[in-house]
DNA sequence: GTTACTGTACCGTCTGGACGGAATGAACGG
DNA sequence: CCGTTCATTCCGTCCAGACGGTACAGTAAC
């Protein structure tokens, strides 16, 4: 009933979300139709190809990107803890696309480093104007990787909300750390 | 001529090989087999099935994981130097088999995501036994992280050493921060 | 009539895996 | 020293199924 592309954002999703939860392997074209309850017919109505369906993520991921950095830059918080947040969160449609990017082999999809690449270039720029100092900037920026690796390793991803908290926890100590490193840099 | 088992090692190599390079969706029995100089036939004499193959990656990697962190701490610029050098760089057999482990899809192998839980949690007993803090250990096993995937987003594996020396200089800067760091908590 | 799909049928290629060998060399008896 | 036997190590081919992609007829809303 609904005339409206409904379909195109949720082959987008479906496609993100078996990237993240088995890998490329698993997101063939049927698999992603399927989880998208789509037709495959329908599927290939909005994305003619394979490929096409990798440039419509990482058109996606490059939407999201840069309204990330603008979300950080105006964050109560700061840009330091929004980005060590969203990091460690992985429920978001932004955090879900990038780790779904990073499961693309990226020697094949030359496209999907560099907008990985662009995200982060974002990121190190806006931690850099809040913290001052470069090489702590570039720490920052390090950590939020090593916090997506994790979340996308400890399976975050439909995790109760015990073991969030206790993520929550560790990158309030983080914070903590980085802000006395921060002031001691920059009295 | 080489009655020797030569092959199995070959073809866990290339195995690795591929699935850093071109994604796990490359590494196909074929593919791997090829890589490795190898009949498909004598691939499947040495791993029946393509779990075999993971099994034998991820005992690999449990076999140098334990070599690393024993290297680690009997390295001369200390557990922390090590490590985020090592973390830096992919030419050794270890960092090729532990980003190779990180590209299978961790809900498909399970085994996989104990295995780099096992290592991690080496590294952060290592480090933190030579920093103290640990908030502070935890900052730097999240840096070592952020490093690997750095190294796999920009394809450092076949590197010259122009950019080498580059990524040398900055993980230079972040050993300088973290000593001030650690000094600064333990003076 | 156009847009946004569903559904089915089909094609060529690739995939994991099974299988039957074949070369090598160690073990053993004579 | 020789011949046979035997396990190990590897090769090359075959197959059923899955894969990406095409084609097309139909449907339902606007």
């Amino acid at each position: 009933m609904p005339p409206a592309p409904a379909a195109r954002d949720k082959v987008l999703d479906a496609f993100a979300a078996i990237l993240v939860t088995q890998g490329e392997r698993a997101a063939t074209l049927d698999a992603v139709a399927a989880h998208a309850g789509v037709s495959k017919g329908g599927l290939l109505y909005h994305f003619a190809s394979k490929q096409a369906l990798v440039d419509g993520l990482l058109a996606r991921l490059a939407e999201l990107s840069a309204a990330d950095v603008i979300e950080m830059r105006s964050a109560t918080g700061g840009p330091v803890d929004h980005f060590l947040r969203t990091s460690a969160q992985s429920d978001t449609d932004f955090d879900r696309v990038y780790v779904a990017v990073t499961r693309l082999p990226q020697d094949i999809y030359p496209q999907a480093r560099q907008a990985l690449q662009a995200a982060h270039e974002g990121w190190y720029e806006a931690v850099l104007e809040s913290v001052g100092d470069p090489v702590l900037a570039r720490a920052i920026v390090l950590m939020g990787d090593g916090l997506y690796l994790e979340a996308a390793r400890t399976g975050d991803w439909d995790a109760d909300s015990r073991s969030r908290r206790r993520t929550d926890a560790h990158v309030d100590e983080l914070l903590a750390l980085v802000d006395r490193v921060s002031t001691a840099l920059h009295p």
